[in-house]
DNA sequence: AATGTTTGTTAGGTTAACCGAAAAATTTAA
DNA sequence: TTAAATTTTTCGGTTAACCTAACAAACATT
């Protein structure tokens, strides 16, 4: 249906803004600068496309707020994000490189693909117990080699 | 050492040169523009710059091929695509979406990471007998159940 | 070898997303 | 309540990667 298709940038500025707001109540565009890493008037200007889009509320020299489009995309991001480190972590990789990587990859993944994932993540959350080939796959990253595959004694 | 960042861009014109020098002896400018879905003058343009890095061997009208640096990359990126690709494909995937995803993700992903889900592909495919909890997994997504987990009888 | 077709390059243009410097608005505080 | 400090915006630039239209080179055919 409304399957708009917004760049990295404007998915990070949505996401960004989301993220702040769960902290302060008022989001700044300094905060916005800060928080992704670029200067204010690179800001100011996306702040004014977003507005224009629809995405967010923002009068000039004003606070930021996300209109209910703007936080429905960033919550979708968000959420992949948070997927995407379980999956990672689920591996093993520490949660600082996770987060570098979700970062990077929530934008590109294809819905479907997301899915698996959750689904992945899900499954391992919800097994009755701790699944042995999640030991076994860590034994193997050490060792290169198979638990199961017992050498003869 | 010699770890310069690419584009996704360059990345992607160094992987299609690779790509299609394995089929024909002459790559041309026409080939890479067909299979990257761009413009000829796209191409010439990019062509001009990888060879000022030291990426391609391109002459003006002249066929293009890659310098050992330019095939080192090529390499990597492709390779991490074939591992993005098995990943997918394990995770049951069609050969479809996981090429669009691969074709995205081989551009962001961290070493780390990719080197983690190498080890995955390679886990599974080394697996002595087929993982049981492949089945359970796909079993789960299709129902949102556990196998092991039985209903009382 | 002249000519027409195909292919590649040049030239000029667009867009997205960043930047720094300077100006303007807001906030703070004397 | 005015002046100073801070924050935000405006303005003008830059870069990467695409494009179209026009031109030039290479190729293929007779």
């Amino acid at each position: 249906m409304d399957k708009k298709k917004f760049s990295s940038s404007v998915e990070d500025y949505l996401e960004a803004i989301y993220f702040i707001a769960k902290k302060k109540d008022r989001v700044k565009t300094s905060d916005i600068a800060s928080f992704l890493g670029h200067k204010p008037p690179s800001v100011t200007e996306m702040l004014e496309k977003l507005s224009k889009e629809g995405l967010v509320k923002h009068k000039k020299y004003g606070i930021v707020s996300l209109t209910p489009r703007g936080m429905r995309i960033a919550k979708e991001v968000s959420s992949k994000h948070m997927v995407l480190v379980s999956f990672l972590e689920l591996l093993g990789m520490d949660r600082r490189i996770a987060e570098i990587d979700a970062c990077k990859i929530e934008h590109v993944v294809t819905r479907k693909t997301m899915n698996r994932l959750k689904k992945l993540v899900e499954f391992v959350q919800r097994a009755p117990k701790k699944p042995e080939w999640l030991e076994h796959y860590k034994h193997f990253i050490k060792t290169g080699e198979h638990p199961e595959c017992k050498k003869k004694a």
